[in-house]
DNA sequence: CGTATTTGTATCAAAAAGAGTTACAAATCT
DNA sequence: AGATTTGTAACTCTTTTTGATACAAATACG
């Protein structure tokens, strides 16, 4: 499939309502900057607001802003709400139940998914909004 | 697309390969474990046998064996050997380098991709094949 | 030496998922 | 009332993986 860039473009859209402060910001202008359609950045911004990151406003002057400050957004909340796929896929169609490692390996890979989807979050929550928004002005000062 | 399940299947091939000791395994009988076509097997096998991990012999009688005893690899061999994609993938297009986020967020989002591998791969380094072994001849113990 | 078996690999079809696009109803401001 | 903007449905296009068929090359054994 095309690769699954939906965290890249939501940390990209977050960053960019973290510099806007209090402002709405224009799903176009956001798509202006991520290199896209406004539907696709619609669309993440649906998810982002299910999960309670953003709040929006339609119509004239309508737009889009950080529900919480940029110091209470982690990476890792981010990572959750766009609910990008599992690190690997377990098996396509289900393993030989008469064989012992078919029968076995699907209950083992399952766990493995887990302690590593744990050590992913733990690493996603050392950041936040704040801490993107201080690296990228860092870049260009 | 279709998930991604090549190291599920890697890890349960190299699972019955370990199990078999020094005898050759056929594709066929891997591929009637894992439930899928014997030529997804070899393709596999193919990667595998290019990271060193397995011996394949062609003709009658051929087959499949670990190149190594199975404490010697570790899971992040195996990932690794399969190739699997990143985390998450970078922006479809290249963002906007007029915008001060879109010019400096792909390579941030370049180094977290490179932070989350190494830490996926310190997970994963933690477990051998002979781990997978206990674990799966426990559960059915 | 010939036959049977098995891998390695090319090629194609089918399925799944993301990205991009168009279109339009609903909401909101002036 | 009119203009603007979000929310969402519907569709196409592209990419990727899996699954399947076919066949040459290698190997063991009688």
């Amino acid at each position: 499939m095309a690769a699954n860039s939906q965290f890249a473009m939501a940390v990209h859209i977050l960053t960019m309502l973290a510099r806007s402060g209090d402002e709405n910001v224009k799903s176009e202008c956001i798509a202006g900057s991520v290199n896209t359609n406004a539907v696709v950045i619609r669309r993440l911004l649906g998810q982002l607001n299910n999960a309670n990151l953003v709040v929006s406003q339609t119509g004239a002057f309508g737009g889009t802003r950080l529900a919480r400050q940029p110091e209470e957004i982690s990476l890792c909340e981010i990572y959750k709400a766009v609910c990008c796929g599992e690190i690997f896929a377990l098996h396509p169609k289900s393993p030989n139940q008469d064989c012992p490692v078919g029968k076995n390996i699907e209950a083992f890979l399952c766990n493995l998914q887990k302690e590593i989807d744990q050590s992913v979050g733990e690493k996603l929550r050392q950041y936040t909004l704040r801490d993107v928004i201080a690296k990228i002005e860092l870049a260009y000062a």
